[in-house]
DNA sequence: CTGACTGCAAAACATTTGCAGCATA
DNA sequence: TATGCTGCAAATGTTTTGCAGTCAG
């Protein structure tokens, strides 16, 4: 199931982004450091949304020490030289998720089971174009969600009530 | 500029939303208590993006005293109901707007001088449209965001640096 | 009357920050 | 060696909650 976008479907191409991250912190006067390579290493070593909690306990697990104001402090540094997205989902928190060039996923929010389906739809992405220079506006990112019931949700058992 | 929707374009018309208000309340055995009252009265004197504080302090200014914790159970009882939209525009808190009915509108957000353009594009619901069809999702609420540089800091003075 | 509401202050959370010691370049 | 980093704990800012008194139906 390869795709077009080609040089970022597999594992070796991580260079390219190791490549952006280094060459972004360098331009900035920043360090690499051990905390900030392997906080690099497990967030790319999947392609799944997480939020700095599961990052903390992701390292913890693989016992990696790094602190959580350190996770933190990196995220804000990954999501600046765009190599990982950040959206609010309407939750509380911030999620992140791997920027994917060439690809771009919105998303589908199940109000009632919290599931989250991700879904692709170039039309969009033209649209979007069209309405930005409407405005005059550069855009630099986005993102579309749309709320409501999943399947397997409109199929289970009627809700016990407004709760 | 009238639009197709009618109903729902004059002052007047706030009965309509008066009645999901009151039926939305009655159906879940709530009752209609002056403060509830005077906050949709305050909420819909107005079209306007709002957050929660800014809620607070209208009401104060009018003297009309509700506290902070009832703004929060009041908003969350407009949004349950449809009547209220709630987004996460990559801030740190929760923005309220009316919902209108029949005619929905999305988000620029420019990043630079945090100015929210409002948009319509009835195009983008269609597409909506046929993607939840794909995943046999039910929608309830959408919304979509661009965020990047407004015109007017485009051509703004070069920002100094990476701040 | 009774169950739902309100205000208050405290709690809960996610995220940020000050500071002293540590480690890259 | 000089900056920039890190961890810790304290601070922040928004939203939620427990509780005792109040009110709508």
């Amino acid at each position: 199931m390869s795709r077009k976008v080609g040089y970022l479907s597999s594992v070796a191409d991580l260079n390219e982004e190791k490549r952006v991250f280094a060459e972004f912190l360098k331009r900035r006067g920043l360090k690499t450091t051990r905390e900030r390579t392997a906080l690099f290493e497990e967030i790319f070593s999947t392609h799944h949304h997480f939020d700095a909690e599961d990052l903390v306990s992701r390292m913890r697990e693989r016992g990696k020490k790094v602190s959580r104001a350190t996770v933190y402090r990196t995220l804000d540094l990954l999501h600046d030289c765009g190599l990982v997205g950040r959206v609010r989902l309407n939750e509380e928190k911030y999620r992140y998720e791997r920027q994917m060039q060439g690809e771009h996923h919105d998303h589908l929010i199940c109000t009632a089971c919290g599931r989250i389906i991700e879904f692709v739809e170039p039309k969009i992405e033209v649209l979007q174009e069209e309405i930005c220079a409407r405005y005059a506006f550069q855009p630099t990112s986005h993102s579309h969600q749309i709320r409501g019931i999943c399947v397997s949700c409109k199929n289970a058992p009627p809700v016990p009530a407004p709760e």
